[in-house]
This record gives structure tokens, C-alpha cells and sequence, in this order.
RNA sequence: GGGCGACUAGCUCAGUUGGAUAGAGCGUCGGUCUCCGGAACCGAAGGUCGCGAGUUCGAAUCUCGCGUCGCCCA
């Protein structure tokens, strides 16, 4: 059960190049309502940026839309809609096309402006303003403190701290959280393999854990080995199953896991404790209230069976069966806190809480949504954001992961090997929904095949003409109407794109996609890339003097105007890339290292352990 | 057996209230360029949007059935 997302243009304060187009479209067709020409107005307005130039900056399937209720024939209605749409300051030209859409061009004036309120920070330039903020949770990575964290967790942390990135930017009030699973079984079998190995380390006599699900990796006989060297055969008398042995490996492994997601840029704003919130009473305090609670037909929504086992009659409110909140044992299950956790969470104030888990937990999803609802609480406040796995390949072949057997690839290698942008970036191409494959050699590549490269390159070619600029001591000053007027049509339609950014970075947010800001930064740095080097190859028309023009008087007879206009033009596109790579946590250098010609740099690194 | 998700170019993937000629990167083939970063750019070939029906002015998108794969549950 996936709730769509209700959020129509209208719940959101777009850019102001596309409000601007919305107003105008939406006073065009109040008027004819009053004359009776449409019945009514509709809510939301779609005007979108049409996918081919010569549609026009802007288009609108309105007519099409209304036709029906109109009762008149969509190209008519259409025509009768453009004719009215022209004026001096917003819309230069309407034009019907296909079966019923009209094409807008926008008048001169508001290009210059967009670039001008970006260069100048306005406020809107560069970011969205939802109508109504909101107070967002995003809990994310969550990895049990059992084990390092493999590839898969990395994934959901650039993707948790991207979209935490994101909501802040849509405006909203983010906040990122890890919750850790310190309690239970899974813990305890963690201070038992330490246990069993510390013994070994000491070389006593040593049986390995009764269950089979012991951890066996080696990052366990380091806990142990590092426990000896601290405090030698001290805890030897200790029975496995003491608690020293769980807090000692829990705290290591603790560690490393905050280092790991350190070195990759990831932040969070608060750690959480399943064990504090067992001890602090919060669990069953939670519960409590939810064993007060009734359904709709007078019966509590909580039940034991005769062993002594709780239950949450979540199969009433929809879910397949009844879900165990407290075993017979007497043991919270991994649900029994949750469920506690996540009431918790709204307590605190959030009234928007997302989760980002792996997708094989979806089957998770609608018992907490029916949990949150038990608890009187509104289900749709709660959303999960699902990634799915990553495969790994190297030298074009697969590198084998099973969960089954356990082996992981551990996300420190990886990102050690291909640094934290291209970790990044790569993690971020896809939707989260679906599968990802990591190409180690691509990713490590020092050339433009590799699409975080090429990015970054862009970046740093911008850079270049504003040093370059700076050096022949043009004036930087924002431009006037006269400079920006000299811009041509390609330059145009990349303002067009830079004018659109705070409408993706409002969409990105709301659909809680952040690869939506990777493709953006693609398209707007191959836009660049092309243009730029058109403009000298093809039409020998350079922004900046060439050392071959600057000879004798050409300070006096250079076309200043122009050259300002499109400094200013390549300072915003600038402005916009840095802008998104900074959203992504990419960093956005103003200069790449110079390689050695002919060559990308091909450096042999130990490959990660499995 | 039940549930969820996926299926779009050779490969990896975009494509969200149903809209114009289904897009991008890589790969392949061809082309351009003395100088602002060539680490570039341009062009071409390449498609039964898994298959089949339905809904309607109009479907990659919505509905149903089927197939393949993955995950979850028993």
C-alpha cells in the first residue's frame, strides 16, 4: 500500500518564473469564467517545460483538460485561451500546436531577471518555499552494532542524507536519526562470539556459541584481540553470556560504524537507543497505551494467547495476520519496540516520519502504518522510503555477495577505493526503488566516461572562465538589462533551465527522490559543455578575449556588453551546479588536477575484502 | 501456495496528476577543432516500452489476464 502523494502544485510556492506564468494563465481563465466561457478554474494549473525548444519555454495542456466541460473542441478552446495569454511583461507568444497545447515563449525581461535574482541570492532563486513546513524525521542506515556496515547500508545512508539534505532545502525541518538495535538476541550472540574468541586469543579452552548464528567474522577476533592487548586475561573468569562482553564489542563496532559514515559524509542529527528506550520505560509505556486501546468494535486491539504471548490484532485493521509484541518468554520482539519507537518519534513533535529501509523489509511496511494507527495516530504520517540492493562489479564480473553465507561486501573498502564523490554520486543515479549496479572501474575512473567526473569537470570549467575573467579584470558586476538582452537563444534555454531548478528541487523533495537532482545536473553540465564549445569552435564567437585578440587598442573596441551578460550567465550556472552538488554532498571543485596527457591514470589498489 | 516489486535501445537506466516524434549515459560507426580547461563537441544507427486484451480523443503511464526474474511470508 503505497499512498500516493497528494500535493499539487498549488501546496507549494514554485519558482518564480513558472508562478509568474501560472498567474497569469490563471487570471486569463478567471476572466473567462466570469464571461462564461469555462465553468470553472481548475485547481491546479499544469504548465510544464516542454521536452523539445521549439515548443516553447513553456507549455500548457489546459485546453485539453477543460475541453470536455467547455463543451468546444480543444484546439478552439486552445486558441481561444492563447490569443488572451500575450502581454507585455510575461508572455511574448501563445501559439496552438497538436492537439490542443499551447506554446509559450516568455517575454525578454524575465530571463535577465532570473539571473539576476540568482546571482544576487534572492530569495526563490535557488529555493522553494512549501506553504506549509513541515516537521520531518528521516531515519535511516539503522544497522544493527553487530557487524561493519556492507554496501547495501551505504546506499540507504546517501540516500537517508541526500533526501534529509533535500527536505531542508524544499523548506522543510529535517532531522536525521539512527536508531540502534542494541537488545535482544542478536546483541547478545555479539558478546558471546567476543566471549568465545577473547577466550581463544588467550588460548583457554573455548566452545563456540550453541547458536549457529554466531557471528564468525573476523572483525570479532580483532574486538577480542584488542580486549586482550587492553586488558589481558582480566574477564577470563566471566561467563560468556556476561554482559561486559556485549557492551565491549557493541561500543567497537559502534565506533566503526560512525567512522564509516563519517568518511562518507553522512550526518545525523541524533543517535537512538533501543535499549535506552526499554530502560527509560518509554516501551512499555507505549504499550500501555496501546493496550488500552479499542477497535471500532469495542474489542482491544491487544491480545495474549494462552502461552502468554502478546499480540497486536493488526489482521482486523487489514494486515494478513495478528503481529507478536511480546513473545511467550516474555521477550519484546524486534516489533514490540518499534512499534513503541516510531509512537515515540511522534510524541517528540515530528508529525512526518521516513524511513529508510532495505527493500527486502517491505513486507514491514503496512504493520507499522496499522501500529501507528492502533495507536490513534494517522498512518499516512508515515512514509518508507525502500532501496533495493546493490550488485558489485569489478573487471566487468559480478563480485559475489549471498546473504545466506553472509558475505557482504563491507562498504569501507569501497568507498576507500573510489573516494567519497564517485561513492556518492554512483549511490545517487538511481532511483532507490531500483537496483543498482556499481562498476568499481568506472567508478574510479579519472576520465569524462565517468559521469561524476564529467560533472565535477564542468564545474571546474566554469571556475576557469571566472578566473580567467577576474584575471583580465572584467567587471563582475551583475549585469543590466542591456547585457543580458545580448544573450542568444542557447543561452536562453539554459536559463530556462537554471529558472526551473527550485521546481525540481520542490518535486525531488515531495516525491522523496533525490537522483532526480542527479539527472538535473547532468543535462544543465551537458547543456554547458555543448554550448560552450560550440561557441568557439563553431562560431569562433568566445566569451572572454583570446590571447590572439588582445593586440594593440582591444580594450576599446571589445564587445563589453556581451561578454558581461554571459559572465553573468556562466557565474549563475555555476551558482546552480555548486547549489545541487552541495545537496548531493558531492563537492564541487573549482579545479581538477591535470593529468598526464594520453593517460587516465590507472592506479592498482587492493581490492576489498568480501 | 499467497503477497510485493521489477520488465523501456547492445549494456546501465530516466520517463508521477494519461498528452506532441518514448529520452540520457556508456558502447558502436562517422565527423568537427590551433588560443577562454580537447578530460571537449556534433551526427548516425539502434525500440513490438515483457506478452495479450480492455478503458478513451490519446496509454510506457490506468484496469484485468499471462510470462520471466527478484524479494518477503508460510
Amino acid at each position: 500500500m503505497t499512498d500516493r502523494l497528494r500535493c499539487g502544485t498549488s501546496d507549494w510556492h514554485l519558482s518564480p518564473m513558472r508562478a509568474r506564468v501560472i498567474q497569469r494563465l490563471r487570471n486569463i481563465l478567471s476572466a473567462m469564467v466570469a464571461e462564461g466561457l469555462l465553468p470553472s478554474v481548475p485547481a491546479d494549473l499544469p504548465v510544464e517545460r516542454p521536452k523539445r525548444p521549439e515548443h516553447g519555454d513553456y507549455a500548457t495542456n489546459v485546453a485539453l483538460a477543460l475541453a470536455k466541460a467547455a463543451g468546444r473542441p480543444p484546439r478552439e478552446l486552445a486558441q481561444a485561451i492563447a490569443d488572451r495569454l500575450v502581454d507585455d511583461r510575461v508572455i511574448a507568444k501563445a501559439e496552438v500546436a497538436g492537439p490542443g497545447f499551447i506554446n509559450l515563449r516568455l517575454a525578454e525581461g524575465l530571463w535577465g531577471e532570473t539571473l539576476i535574482s540568482i546571482l544576487e541570492g534572492r530569495p526563490g532563486a535557488l529555493r522553494p518555499t512549501p506553504a506549509r513546513p513541515e516537521k520531518v524525521l528521516v531515519e535511516f542506515v539503522s544497522a544493527n552494532p553487530t557487524g561493519p556496515l556492507h554496501v547495501g547500508h551505504g546506499r540507504g545512508a546517501i540516500v537517508g542524507d541526500a533526501l534529509v539534505s533535500l527536505l531542508r532545502a524544499a523548506g522543510h525541518e529535517a532531522s536525521a536519526e539512527y536508531y540502534w538495535n542494541d537488545r535482544g538476541n542478536q546483541v547478545r550472540l555479539l558478546g558471546e562470539s567476543v566471549a568465545y574468541r577473547y577466550r581463544q586469543a588467550l588460548d583457554l579452552e573455548a566452545s563456540a556459541p550453541s547458536d549457529e548464528n554466531w557471528y564468525r567474522g573476523e572483525y570479532i577476533a580483532e574486538i577480542a584481540r584488542a580486549l586482550v592487548e587492553r586488558d589481558g586475561p582480566k574477564h577470563a573468569g566471566l561467563p560468556t553470556s556476561d554482559p561486559f562482553f556485549v557492551s565491549f564489542g557493541e561500543e567497537r563496532i559502534k565506533a566503526w560504524i560512525k567512522d564509516d559514515l563519517e568518511a562518507l559524509g553522512v550526518r545525523f542529527d541524533t543517535w537512538i537507543s533501543e535499549r535506552g528506550l526499554v530502560e527509560d520505560g518509554t516501551v512499555d509505556r507505549i504499550l500501555a497505551d496501546l493496550r488500552s486501546r479499542r477497535a471500532a468494535d469495542g474489542t482491544p486491539l491487544v491480545s495474549a494467547d494462552p502461552d502468554g504471548a502478546v499480540f497486536l490484532r493488526t489482521k482486523q485493521l487489514g494486515d494478513e495476520k495478528d503481529r507478536v509484541l511480546v513473545k511467550s518468554s516474555g521477550d519484546l520482539t524486534y516489533f514490540g519496540t518499534d512499534v513503541p519507537y516510531h509512537g515515540h518519534k511522534l510524541e517528540r513533535g515530528f508529525e512526518r516520519l521516513i524511513d529508510v529501509w532495505g527493500a527486502d523489509h517491505h513486507g514491514h511496511v503496512l504493520r507499522m502504518k496499522l501500529a501507528l494507527r492502533a495507536l490513534g495516530k494517522d498512518p499516512a504520517a508515515f512514509e518508507v522510503v525502500l532501496v533495493q540492493m546493490v550488485s558489485v562489479t569489478r573487471s566487468g564480473e559480478a563480485v559475489v555477495q549471498s546473504k545466506r553465507a553472509g558475505t557482504f561486501i563491507e562498504l569501507r573498502g569501497v568507498v576507500d577505493e573510489i573516494g567519497r564523490d564517485a561513492c556518492r554520486f554512483f549511490f545517487l543515479m538511481r532511483r532507490s526503488d531500483s537496483q543498482l549496479e556499481l562498476d568499481i572501474d568506472l567508478a574510479k575512473k579519472q576520465s569524462l566516461d565517468n559521469p561524476v567526473y564529467y560533472i565535477q569537470y564542468a564545474h571546474a570549467r566554469l571556475c576557469s572562465i571566472l578566473r580567467r575573467a577576474a584575471e583580465l579584470e572584467i567587471d563582475m558586476a551583475p549585469p543590466g538589462e542591456v547585457a543580458v538582452a545580448r544573450l542568444g537563444a542557447e543561452e536562453r534555454e539554459v536559463i530556462g533551465k537554471l529558472a526551473e531548478y527550485p521546481d525540481l528541487i520542490a518535486d525531488a523533495a515531495r516525491a522523496r527522490e533525490p537522483h532526480r537532482v542527479v539527472f538535473y545536473i547532468q543535462e544543465l553540465a551537458q547543456s554547458f559543455a555543448s554550448y560552450f564549445t560550440r561557441l568557439q569552435k563553431v562560431h569562433r564567437d568566445t566569451i572572454l578575449p583570446q590571447r590572439s585578440q588582445r593586440v594593440g587598442d582591444w580594450r576599446a573596441s571589445w564587445d563589453w556588453e556581451k561578454t558581461r551578460g554571459r559572465l553573468a550567465w556562466v557565474a549563475a550556472i555555476r551558482r546552480v551546479f555548486a547549489d545541487a552538488l552541495g545537496l548531493l554532498g558531492v563537492s564541487a571543485p573549482e579545479r581538477m588536477e591535470k593529468l598526464p596527457p594520453g593517460d587516465a591514470a590507472v592506479e592498482e589498489e587492493e581490492p576489498f575484502r568480501a
